[in-house]
DNA sequence: ACAAAAGTGTTTTTTATACACCCATGC
DNA sequence: GCATGGGTGTATAAAAAACACTTTTGT
């Protein structure tokens, strides 16, 4: 992300270090915070999923959901792990999204302190929204936040957030990420709801839409017509996973 | 510019729960492993940079060149270190790649060490190949190697070296990365040997390459005609920095 | 002169964009 | 009937891909 100049940053004391390096590693609690995005397709907004913090530090601030790692867990098992904690959802799409593992925020991790650092290993998810059930405890506030209006998080989650509407964008243009969060079967404007709700309202319109992603063949008509209101009734499609394979390496652009 | 976990420090209450969470957290020694690229023009070929280990565990088999974070230090500056200690060279790019972090990836985590888990920062970086200088000491073997040659490496190193080979095809493509690693004046033919080396033979013929490019109103021209070998000679252009700017944040393909 | 490399232009095909218009339903 | 959302087609512009051709050098 970020194009690197100069880069003499050899550490004089790194002679030393070689002697008796064990010594002088720093020793590092590992956690997982987790960028948990849906769509609201009635409102057209994006959302993000925010727990208001009950312990110190940063307490009664609102932040992402995270978690230390455990022992034996792997990184991907706590980042499942503190989703089910917040929400109950059959469908979900999670990757990993960015680590940071910086000293030098918090004065107990002063280069010369025998105290453990803390590194944070963000994760991306996406949820279908209308099929998540929030767990709320009477002890922690937890809720969905339109991403312009979310308040200032503590630590640097903000940052996080940025950084993951900024890979579900990306997600969405060239993956066929939106079939992990849509009902099996769906109309060809639900998709599109989904797709303007994320890229705004000009990334393109309906009928190109619609011709575009029907040539890429990767969606078959279940022939079942739904009807929404008023109106002709829509098809309902259902994403190829066989179709798509063949194509799954090949860049592919979903606009 | 490092955000910590939305996890708590000291639990105060985890203490009095029957299975106390905290004393079952992993403790983890951080590493930071470079996928370290470069791209022999002449050869037509990419290269990554492998040493060979001197130490236990793994020992003789090749590796990426990495090293555990020490306190006090960021991941970014265990990645310039590990990086001053292999090589030399003015010019670089280096992003993080992706962390892994499993359990059971180091066999240092036998039993008998307490529990201590090993995770992995991989960085990404790209450098001007005859620009490097190897920094060889007697006791370590360091080497770059093509990307259809290299053996098997230690740890999940193989597949690391994937991951950013990957990374590097779409970094070419996508961003400006190219010039990074191009010396400040080069001609349009050298550009496309790069591109060459790394998307393959037939991304592109060369003539649509040149319009394509400079369409795109970022290289100059400096006027100076530099002759290599037979043929006509070529003129030098430049990245122009200011040109690119506005269209930084825009998406755009250097096909 | 001629091979080799640099550089220009033209033609064809494909893709993107804008938008006009028909279709099927609820009220 | 007519408003509403679903769906098809067409006309134009832009970009990608293929390739023929000219220019300038070294030998």
């Amino acid at each position: 992300m970020e194009p690197c100049g100069g880069w003499d940053k050899s550490d004089p004391t790194a002679l030393k270090a070689s002697v008796t390096p064990r010594d002088r590693l720093a020793d590092f609690k590992v956690g997982v915070d987790n960028a948990i995005f849906s769509v609201d397709v009635a409102e057209n907004r994006v959302l993000v999923l925010l727990v208001q913090r009950r312990r110190e530090p940063a307490i009664g601030q609102w932040s992402l959901p995270g978690t230390l790692v455990r022992r034996g867990e792997s990184l991907e098992d706590a980042a499942y792990r503190v989703l089910a904690e917040k929400i109950r959802v059959q469908q979900l799409y999670l990757e990993q999204l960015y680590t940071f593992g910086g000293p030098g925020r918090d004065p107990r991790e002063a280069p010369e302190s025998f105290g453990v650092r803390y590194l944070s290993v963000s994760y991306f998810a996406l949820v279908q929204h209308e099929a998540v059930q929030l767990m709320v405890e009477e002890t922690e506030d937890i809720a969905w936040y339109p991403l312009d209006r979310v308040p200032k998080l503590a630590f640097d989650h903000n940052e996080i957030v940025e950084y993951g509407y900024r890979r579900l964008r990306n997600k969405l243009e060239y993956s066929p990420v939106a079939f992990e969060v849509l009902p099996e079967t769906f109309t060809l404007n639900e998709l599109y709801q989904l797709y303007t709700a994320v890229l705004g309202e000009n990334f393109s319109d309906y009928s190109n839409f619609r011709s575009k992603l029907l040539k890429l063949g990767i969606l078959s008509d279940t022939g079942i017509k739904v009807s929404r209101g008023a109106g002709r009734p829509a098809s309902l499609y259902r994403f190829d996973y066989e179709a798509f394979e063949p194509l799954q390496d090949k860049p592919m652009v979903f606009i």
